[in-house]
RNA sequence: GGGCGGAUAGCUCAGUUGGUUAGAGCGCCUGCCUUACAAGCAGGAUGUCGGGGGUUCGAGUCCCUCUCUGCCCACCA
């Protein structure tokens, strides 16, 4: 790679430069389509991110394993995976530096039926079916079309950087886990789990499959409510009542209708309980209306509508369960795509919605139709396919999640709830963030209902089942069946069906790692895999799949892994059955307003496009500032403008540093990276001397191993006892160390903290933050300024402090990068690169370790210090601005302040000079208020500029402000003259209130004095 | 019909267990091409923390209530 890295520069540097000694260069604008398109090359070609799989079930060390939510193979990259991806990406990378062995396994979902659909329209324009090609040509055309294009996604992931481990990677019908599929759903059957029946499902007319609760969508429409008569059959009461009225919202399934339900406490119907009414319209070649009887159901609620209602079983799941409560028929008259199947019957082949046009018609010709209102309704839509879904009768394969199986232990959803709920006060062997997302899924799982597993699809994993035409009976089996298991019969046909994509996905993090791997018992033994990485640590996704996914791999995981043993062999309880053991939900990418994006709408941001425009980096660290836990993320570019800027100022600090570096090179000054790395980074060994010469800091992680002890020191640990002192010779070269050095590495340090933090708890936001901050605002803003006073390399500078200044520098800005890493992984990896020289110490900075606080000294006395310097900076470059006086003229300024204060200003004279272009420093005893003055609780400073302050502004500047002091002075004086508040406000609180009373009545009393000047 | 979020600067959002003068980015105004960076530097303006009530020495933060808004779940014809 070197020898590719900055191919354009080296031109450059062989052009202009005979000293190949010198450091890289790097081209003055930062392009980030060059590098990024380079170094994603490079991660995957070096398997930098590979974890093989370790030889022994018993490895110690701390392991960080994620699953990527597999995008569907016909998938195209969003928004949301990019979050999704930034997300895990960050964190992988983060774990990989803090020395954990980090496994993120990707893979692609074959989606039964987008992928189907996806075919299927294909195969349409050119005029084809399915049908017409038979199933196993389509699942061939599938297969090819999978192979042709169903890699593009993750081809798309490589851009995003994302360090996942390529040689693990899956497709959800591999060999593999196809038999894992098989024997997860065999193992369900034989342990009395999964049953088949005939009963009312969900039904996509469209597609033509059932589908489950979660795949339908509910929309509130308004429709209309049909009142029809149904006349009784044995003609009008003694009271005069000829009929029932019934209500219906969807009139032709009347057809279907075998009994009318009201209610037993109902007066009015009393008498027509057991009565027969004909069903309107049933007439069939001449034969007579079909008639039905007027039952008693609770389910009738007097108070809607008439109080009757018709009962239809065979396309209503609450008729179906009238049905069964009076044993009732349940003709079915819709087919698989809604059509009316009635033979005979004038409605016979009718559109489900042309058929209820033409029956209302009917009806009212008849004078049955009583009325028609308007009445909101919600309907149930297909989530895949949009179109309305009928309710239908059909005999399908159903997970039962409530029952015990006949093997023993709980339930599949008890366990579920088990895992996630809080047992004897005990952490949850799953734990949500945002917690409110547990609330949601355990609300879910204890009203659950048993889920619809099969698919009439052919495009997925066949349900490994056989029925038999001679005894009815399902035979289920590992292999291809020949005979009936009941009877022995060979005629015996294989189950069309398919199962549920999700049933599938949901075994994913144990089927990736290797389960079953059956032993000779046939039961399922540990794997290297499992017993290192299983459970996963960390699942993240959208809450979008909470139920169709997560929920479905807590209920799969916790059932199927028990019973494989641990690594020790002991039995395995729940919190290691789990398949991950935290779970961070994010939220939706919406754009810049808010809308959530939709192809209709217009509004949708393809990543492409703005990785395009902006660079990876910049969209990464955008989604990342912005992802603050529970809330969703207005994606605006405007803001992802800012974080090229970013990337575009650390770019440019770089080429500043690189300049100084040759710049020192030229005379005569060499920084030791390697040294500087290890002062930056001791390897944590208590006892043994943290520098030891000559030992690269990074060997370790150059051999590709981290052993247990490379392992840093937790975030937010004490001090370190082999953190670096400051006055080592080695790296500030004198032992008078600058303020600002010892500053910005306890701006560092601070800064490592948060970040470790953050990213601890999910706050991808704060961790992005604290890293902006600490570049810009603290390390170029301010210490790259600085340092200039001391890089001077003329024949009668100081070399010592020079050399001191860049040492720092170096260390510094090389941690900054690996502090940023994991956000912008591709400049930093650029600019880590050219800053060894392309002779690194690791193949990549994403292979280095990730500072931690405890690496620099904490130096609360240079933190101060160097804030009442900043202070005064900016106080007086806004008095100049004030003033008037040009940007590049210089001016003398009178301070006035406690000795302490003023030593410290005289001992950073140069800092003001260049930073505030101060000329001299005068000294004053009391307040002074004849020059313009402006008052910190530290200083009082005045700039002596001849030109007159413009007073009316000044003025008002100062009442506002009095005025402003003098509300604080009113607010703090009334608390503590309050008795309650001193006798119960904590001492701090007091105390600090009391200072800062003081504080601020010196300052009111500076700012009435200078406004008093003014005249 | 149940449940859960959100309302803070012009915009998008932070604001830890209640505690000293509520922050950031972008945008806006003013002045600067100061040789790392104009994708930059410096300075500046900007808030009845949705309304009302309560608890407290103290509320953006806790409680109640109202308004607006978003989302999830649900077998009512």
């Amino acid at each position: 790679m070197p020898q590719r890295l900055n191919a354009t520069l080296k031109s450059r540097m062989s052009e202009q430069s005979s000293s190949p000694e010198l450091a890289k260069e790097l081209p003055k604008a930062y392009d980030p389509s060059v590098i990024e398109e380079r170094w994603a090359e490079y991660w995957v070609k070096e398997r930098l991110f590979d974890v093989p799989t370790p030889e022994s079930t018993q490895n110690k060390g701390d392991k960080f394993t994620i699953l990527l939510p597999p995008p569907n193979v016909t998938g195209r990259l969003h928004m949301g995976h990019m979050l999704n991806q930034t997300e895990m990406d960050i964190l992988t990378r983060w774990h990989r530096m803090l020395g954990d062995l980090a496994v993120w396994i990707p893979g692609t979902d074959h989606a039964g039926i987008a992928t189907q659909m996806m075919v299927e329209r294909q195969l349409k324009e050119e005029g084809a079916t399915r049908q017409q090609m038979g199933r196993e040509a389509f699942t061939q055309r599938v297969w090819c079309w999978r192979k042709l294009y169903g890699g593009a996604i993750l081809d798309q992931m490589k851009r995003l950087g994302a360090s996942v481990d390529w040689s693990r990677e899956y497709f959800t019908m591999d060999d593999r886990l196809s038999v894992a599929v098989k024997e997860a759903f065999i193992r369900l059957y034989e342990q009395g789990l999964i049953y088949r029946g005939a009963y009312i499902v969900n039904w996509d007319p469209s597609i033509q499959t059932a589908v489950s609760d979660l795949e339908v969508e509910h929309e509130e429409r308004t429709g209309k409510l049909y009142h029809i008569k149904y006349p009784l059959a044995d003609g009008p009461l003694p009271d005069g009542t000829g009929s029932i009225t019934v209500a219906t919202t969807r009139p032709e399934t009347m057809l279907g209708d075998t009994a009318v339900a009201v209610n037993p406490t109902d007066e009015r119907y009393t008498a027509l309980i057991g009565k027969k009414v004909r069903v309107p319209l049933t007439e069939i070649k001449g034969a007579p209306p079909r008639e039905i009887p007027i039952l008693a159901d609770d389910w009738a609620k007097p108070e809607f509508a008439t109080g009757a209602v018709k009962v239809t079983p065979a396309h209503d799941p609450n008729d179906f369960a009238i049905g069964q409560r009076h044993n009732l028929a349940a003709p079915s008259i819709l087919d698989e795509t809604a059509h009316i199947t009635l033979p005979g019957s004038p409605y016979d082949g009718l559109d489900r919605y042309a058929a209820r046009e033409k029956i209302v018609a009917d009806l009212d010709a008849q004078g049955l139709l009583e009325s028609i209102k308007d009445h909101t309704l919600t309907i149930g839509l297909s989530q895949r396919t949009g179109v309305v879904i009928e309710p239908r009768l059909s005999l399908q394969w159903f997970l039962a999640v409530n029952k015990t199986p006949n093997t023993g232990g709980k339930s599949i959803a008890q366990n579920a709830i088990d895992a996630v709920e809080s047992i004897d006060g005990r952490k949850p062997a799953i734990n949500f963030t945002p917690e409110m997302y547990k609330k949601i899924y355990l609300e879910w799982m204890t009203n659950i209902h048993d889920w619809c597993i099969s698919r009439q699809l052919w495009w997925g994993h066949r349900i490994p089942a056989w029925h038999c035409k001679s005894c009815n009976a399902i035979t289920v089996s590992r292999e291809t069946a020949t005979r009936c298991g009941t009877c022995n019969s060979a005629d015996i046909i294989q189950e069309t069906d398919v199962l549920d994509t999700w049933f599938s996905s949901g075994l994913l993090p144990f089927t990736t790692l290797g389960w079953p791997n059956a032993g000779a018992d046939g039961k399922p033994q540990i794997t290297a895999d499992l017993a290192n990485f299983y459970p996963t640590t960390l699942l993240v996704t959208g809450f979008d799949i909470l139920f169709f996914w997560v929920a479905r791999m807590i209920m799969l995981g916790c059932h199927f892994t028990l019973d494989v043993p641990m690594p020790d062999g002991s039995k395995r309880d729940l919190a290691n059955a789990v398949p991950f053991k935290e779970v961070y939900i994010h939220g939706l990418v919406r754009d810049a307003n808010r809308e959530k994006m939709s192809k209709t709408k217009g509004n949708v941001i393809n990543p492409i496009d703005i990785i395009e425009r902006f660079g990876t980096d910049a969209v990464r660290f955008t989604l990342a500032s912005m992802a603050s836990p529970g809330s969703d993320i207005a994606f605006s570019e405007a803001r992802t403008e800012g974080y090229r800027a970013f990337a575009n100022k650390i770019w440019n600090a770089a080429r500043f540093l690189f300049m100084n570096i040759d710049r020192a090179k030229e005379a005569g000054i060499t920084i030791d990276l390697t040294r500087l790395s290890e002062a930056l980074n001791p390897i944590k060994n208590p006892g043994a001397p943290s520098t030891e010469p000559g030992a690269p800091s990074f060997a370790h992680f150059a051999k590709g191993g981290v052993s247990s002890e490379a392992r840093p020191s937790s975030p937010g640990a004490g001090a370190n006892p082999g953190a670096p002192h400051l006055d080592s010779e080695m790296w500030v070269g004198s032992l008078q160390i600058p303020v600002e050095d010892r500053w910005i590495l306890t701006r560092l340090s601070q800064t490592s903290a948060a970040v470790n933090s953050s990213l601890a708890d999910y706050r991808f936001d704060e961790a992005a933050n604290h890293i902006y901050q600490f570049f810009w605002g603290d390390l170029c803003d301010w210490y790259l300024e600085l340092v200039k006073l001391r890089l001077n390399l003329g024949e009668n500078d100081d070399k010592q402090a020079a050399k001191a200044a860049l040492n720092t520098l170096t260390a510094v800005f090389e941690t900054s990068l690996r502090l940023l890493s994991p956000f912008m992984p591709f400049i930093t990896e650029e600019i880590w690169h050219a800053l060894h020289n392309d002779a690194p110490p690791a193949k990549s900075i994403a292979l280095t370790r990730y500072p931690q606080p405890a690496d620099f000294p904490a130096d609360p006395v240079a933190e101060s210090a160097m804030k009442t310097l900043q202070d005064l900076v900016t106080t007086i470059r806004a008095l100049r601005k004030e003033l008037g006086v040009p940007e590049k003229e210089s001016t003398p300024i009178q301070l006035n302040a406690a000795p302490k204060i003023i030593s410290l200003v005289h001992a950073n004279e140069e800092m003001l000079k260049r930073m505030a272009r101060v000329e001299s420093i005068a000294e004053f005893a009391k307040p002074i208020f004849d020059a313009p003055t402006r008052s910190t609780p530290d200083f009082d400073v005045a700039v002596l500029y001849e030109r007159q302050i413009d007073i009316p502004a000044e003025r008002e500047r100062l009442t506002k402000e009095l005025t402003r002091l003098a509300k604080i002075l009113a607010s703090t004086e009334n608390q503590l003259n309050n008795p309650a508040f001193i006798a119960k406000a904590p001492a701090h609180i007091v105390e600090g209130l009391r200072k800062q009373y003081a504080e601020t009545k010196t300052l009111h009393d500076r700012t009435k004095a200078a406004l008093d000047a003014l005249g």
